[in-house]
RNA sequence: GCCUAGAUGGUGGAACUGGUAGACACGCAGGACUUAAAAUCCUGUGCCCUCAACAGGCGUGCGGGUUCGAUUCCCGCUCUAGGUACCA
């Protein structure tokens, strides 16, 4: 064959490779441009045909910009540390560690035969210790900080320990935990030095609190949500409930302010930016403190519509509330205690996602609406959640509809408060115009003044304050894992003390197994003899798959450096990331992560930008295809040994668990790899439907968690690096979510072919011709300069490489072979299909692509003398009229009404109306 | 449930600012070249009616609306995907 792609790209991916043409080093004279990924998390699926996809469009964009004279920096590592590793060595023993180091091995080999043009010098793990001594490093400049609200910015402990000790908590303005003390500084002076601690863990920005998890009492670990399926976990399918346990925590909410503020300076997708807004949850309302009835307690709650407190019929606390057992009457005692229990069998997700059942429980108690003093129920139901707001609310039957179900279901009275709210025995009606009715000393006021008045009275009161409260919560940042990053934390009298910075890294010690302890430690409590200084416990949990995450960007500018995370002149240089591109998954997770850890950074002066990631696009997923087997449940919803085929599974309770696409063909199951694969059913019985066991089918993300994986070496093998990587722009939008189809990909080959053979005559000899191109070769080339230039700046790849295969198409039709016109289309083509560029311009006598630049394109050559357009009367099309360009609109008009055609059509009525657009008739009204 | 998107021929998609819907490619059908195959090239290809042509009708998930004109803007749905705090 004459396009000779494995010989070609070797060469080049070797030549690239041994020059390390794309290292980067600082150069004040050139313009900067920092092109980054999302690294991924290295699977032992390898690289799927998802992955590249983002990377593709990045390298397209850092090739460019190399073309454009800039200096760009463009590095790739690994995001290493993660559950699949460990659940793996749960199954098979071995080290997540050497798992790890081979999945890398294999990854990196496949991400070299796409041709990517990754600095390699740069690259990150971070899973290794000399990575994530760095994010141990930052763990302890949280723990060692605190936020003033006053400064609004993070500051070391050591000032809020000055304020202390210069005027006790007095004056203290930080985002801190609510049970601080008010104590003076003689009274601070005064306090043993674990009292101190204890109470600055209050204010540190990373400290420990109690907070609710998913348990698996047979498993005897936590959960992610993402393994329990419908109260049951994946993995075995056993029960699972919520418990309270100490974690490690961050004080994201002390920047939620900032989060949402910094939003508005980055050139995000507005998506991206809406759902992080609505992560934060800004809402602006009031705390309103309720008495109990016969006892001294006081019921807080958070409400955006204070003005409706004549209106409440009820209180309900999330069932979790810890005043929940104290409030409970004896007579309701059995109730209460049925629906908690069956409340701590849902997760989170469930209670949210089930509005449809009202539930709930009267716990017997009263409280005392401070407003009008009537006495309210009090009782608990599952919609409220413990961790948002105080855990209780205000029922309002009138104003909301959740509130409106909940009365209507348990006969609670529903109050009108407005004398605008129209049927409310139908339904809630949550307006906030006209009047207050039966609303004691508002009556009459509007929504305005009432939410001014009751915030001064509940001040004035003393029971309540205008209040922001805001939805996200802090992060809980401690994983029962082991393969995660240490937390470089020992305790000693039960208080949490950091390493010193000298002792880091705290490396992960060796366990003999990769499970939780048999008393329900995690699994590094397995580690023996691991104690620090011999004698003092070591903080057993690890870091959340997040943490290695939110600062890798920085240690890119500076991958080897073992003073500092990153010197403070490749800081200084390389500043922020201008493009950043990744799956918008991340929108609310890695991405908020990260803009929290970089402000914090730069608080505390370690580097320079207030935002890291200038520019987000993010690529859509490459969605896989993925297959079910369909296991059968008893009536515990306990997982039996029986697997039943999609057909037939409506016979049966079942539950759906994914299988391996590679051990499926056309939705038919290998039994015999299924065992392999799945080793617990290794004895289970197959319920067959015509000797098959059928699959089910779903369109979801390509995950190795889904077992849908689709590997790209077959097709580099097929076709080359350079066909997939136009394959996969030519798809569609990039931003835009597809299930992966291969259909289609000859096409992009076939091109590549026909740029070959521009270049070359049937025997494959080289055809180049030194004479001046002629007119409509500068055109075809000039269009195409135009249209890739612009659609790179707006990421619009897919578009190009059609426009790619229009040129060709043209240039091939002109026989073109002359120097002039391909030396350009050769270097307009390099970023998306880099070998066969690469080749053909070291054909054309040069060394190689370093040495081009990008070229300028020539409005002149683009003019069009004639031009045809459809002309339409009253909406119809008409005909075609030609004209020539440059006429103003007076002339067109003319020219327009002058034709008989057009003449003929108006039937001599003069037209009422005459539709330009851009100076062209595009319609007539008659 | 809530938040954020998406839906266009047999398929992937194009139409960038409301102005000829279906570019470009795959697939399919027919043809050329060839002993044959591969490769390459040419022609046709949204659907319906029609022997065919001319002409016509219908068409951008569904139902409405704004407009001379709507894939594009507005309102109301349906379905699909991502996120929903321990997957990454």
């Amino acid at each position: 064959m004459d396009y000779q792609f494995r010989e070609i790209e070797q060469k080049w991916q070797k030549y690239w490779a041994e020059k390390q043409s794309f290292k980067a080093e600082i150069d004040p004279n050139k313009p900067k441009y920092y092109v980054l990924d999302m690294f991924p998390y290295p699977s032992g699926a390898g690289l799927h045909v998802g992955h590249p996809l983002g990377y593709i469009a990045s390298d397209i964009f850092a090739r460019y910009k190399r073309l454009k004279g800039y200096n760009v920096l463009h590095p790739m590592g690994y995001d290493s540390f993660g559950l699949p590793a460990e659940q793996y060595a749960i199954q098979t023993g071995q080290h997540p560690a050497a798992t790890t180091e081979t999945n890398i091995n294999t990854y990196r080999r496949q991400l070299d035969q796409i041709g990517f043009s990754f600095d390699w010098s740069k690259e990150v793990r971070t899973s290794d210790p000399d990575y994530y001594k760095w994010t141990q490093w930052i763990f302890m400049q949280l723990f060692n900080a605190w936020y003033n609200k006053e400064s609004d910015r993070a500051e070391p402990i050591s000032t809020l320990i000055a304020k202390f000790e210069q005027s006790g908590s007095e004056g203290v303005v930080a985002v801190c935990d609510e049970d601080t003390l008010q104590f003076d500084a003689k009274a601070w002076a005064a306090l043993p030095d674990n009292e101190q601690q204890e109470e600055l863990l209050k204010y540190r920005l990373t400290y420990l609190k109690e907070s609710t998890v998913n348990w698996c009492p047979a498993l005897g670990t936590v959960l992610a949500n993402d393994e329990v399926k419908d109260g049951f976990s994946e993995r075995g399918g056993h029960p699972v409930e919520q418990k309270k346990m100490m974690q490690w925590s961050m004080r994201i909410t002390a920047y939620a302010e900032r989060l949402l503020k910094g939003l508005e300076q980055i050139d995000w997708p507005e998506p991206v930016k809406e759902m992080q807004r609505n992560w934060i949850g800004k809402s602006i309302g009031a705390s309103v403190r309720f008495k109990v009835q016969n006892s001294d307690k006081q019921i807080e709650v958070f409400t955006t519509r204070v003005d409706t407190i004549f209106g409440v019929s009820y209180l309900v606390l999330a069932p979790e509330h810890e005043w929940v057992a104290t409030l409970t009457t004896a007579a309701q005692k059995t109730e209460v205690e049925a629906y908690i229990a069956q409340t701590k069998k849902k997760s989170e997700l469930d209670r949210m996602a089930d509005t449809k059942t009202v539930s709930g429980a009267f716990t017997g108690s009263y409280a005392i609406n401070p407003a009008n003093n009537q006495l309210v129920p009090i009782w608990i139901a599952d919609y409220v959640l413990a961790g948002y707001g105080t855990g209780a609310v205000m029922g309002v039957p009138s104003g909301d509809q959740r509130d409106w179900n909940f009365a209507q279901h348990f006969n609670l009275p529903i109050v009108q408060i407005l004398d605008s709210q129209k049927d409310i025995d139908q339904q809630a009606d949550a307006t906030k115009e006209g009047r207050y009715i039966n609303s004691g000393f508002i009556d009459g006021m509007n929504y305005a003044e009432a939410v001014k008045h009751l915030n001064q009275w509940l001040e004035d009161e003393g029971i309540g304050k205008a209040k922001v409260n805001y939805r996200m919560r802090d992060a809980i940042f401690g994983r029962q894992r082991y393969w995660g990053e240490p937390i470089p934390v020992y305790f000693k009298d039960n208080l949490p003390h950091l390493l010193k910075e000298e002792e880091l890294p705290l490396v992960l010690p060796e366990i003999d197994k990769y499970l939780p302890t048999e008393t329900g430690e995690p699994p590094l409590g397995r580690a023996e003899g691991w104690k620090y200084e011999d004698k003092y416990e070591y903080e057993l949990s690890t870091m959340p798959g997040w943490a290695g995450s939110s600062w890798y960007w920085y240690r890119y500018m500076d991958a080897q450096n073992t003073q500092d995370f990153a010197a403070s002149e490749a800081i200084a240089y390389w500043k922020d990331v201008d493009l950043y591109i990744g799956g918008s998954e991340h929108a609310t997770g890695h991405l908020l992560y990260s803009r929290f850890w970089n402000k914090f950074l730069k608080d505390l002066g370690y580097v320079n930008e207030e935002e890291p990631f200038k520019k987000l696009i993010n690529q859509g997923m490459i969605q896989g295809r993925s297959n079910f087997v369909y296991r059968v449940v008893d009536e515990d919803g306990r997982g039996t040994n029986k697997l039943v085929s999609f057909n037939l599974r409506k016979a049966y309770k079942t539950i759906a668990l994914h299988v391996d696409v590679n051990i499926v063909e056309n939705d038919v199951l290998d039994i015999e790899a299924f065992k392999k694969f799945r080793p617990e059913f290794v004895d289970a019985e197959f319920v067959l439907e015509n000797g098959k066991y059928i699959c089910g089918v779903e369109v979801e993300k390509m995950s190795k968690s889904k077992f849908n994986v689709v590997n790209p070496d077959v097709l580099i093998a097929q076709y080359g690096a350079d066909t997939l990587r136009m394959y996969e722009m030519f798809l569609g939008p990039l931003e835009q979510s597809k299930p992966w189809n291969t259909n289609g990909i000859e096409g992009v080959f076939k091109f590549l072919r026909k740029v070959w053979r521009l270049f070359h005559n049937e025997a494959n000899e080289l055809v180049l011709s030194d004479a001046e191109p002629n007119k409509a070769e500068l055109k075809a080339l000039h269009k195409i300069i135009k249209k890739v230039q612009e659609d790179i700046e707006r990421f619009s790849f897919n578009t190009s490489v059609s426009s790619f295969m229009i040129a060709v198409n043209e240039l091939s039709e002109l026989k073109c072979n002359k120097r002039a016109i391909l030396q350009d289309f050769v270097v307009v083509l390099a970023p998306y299909a880099p070998h066969i560029c690469e080749e053909l311009w070291s054909l054309l006598g040069n060394q190689d692509l370093s040495t081009a630049t990008y070229p300028e394109f020539k409005e002149e050559y683009l003019i069009e003398d004639e031009f045809a357009y459809p002309i339409s009367v009253n909406g119809k099309m008409k005909m075609n009229l030609t004209i020539s360009l440059n006429l103003d609109e007076a002339a067109v008009r003319s020219l327009v009404l002058s034709n008989e055609q057009v003449q003929s059509y108006l039937d001599g009525k003069e037209p009422k109306k005459i539709i330009f657009v851009k100076g062209k008739i595009i319609n007539i009204v008659v």
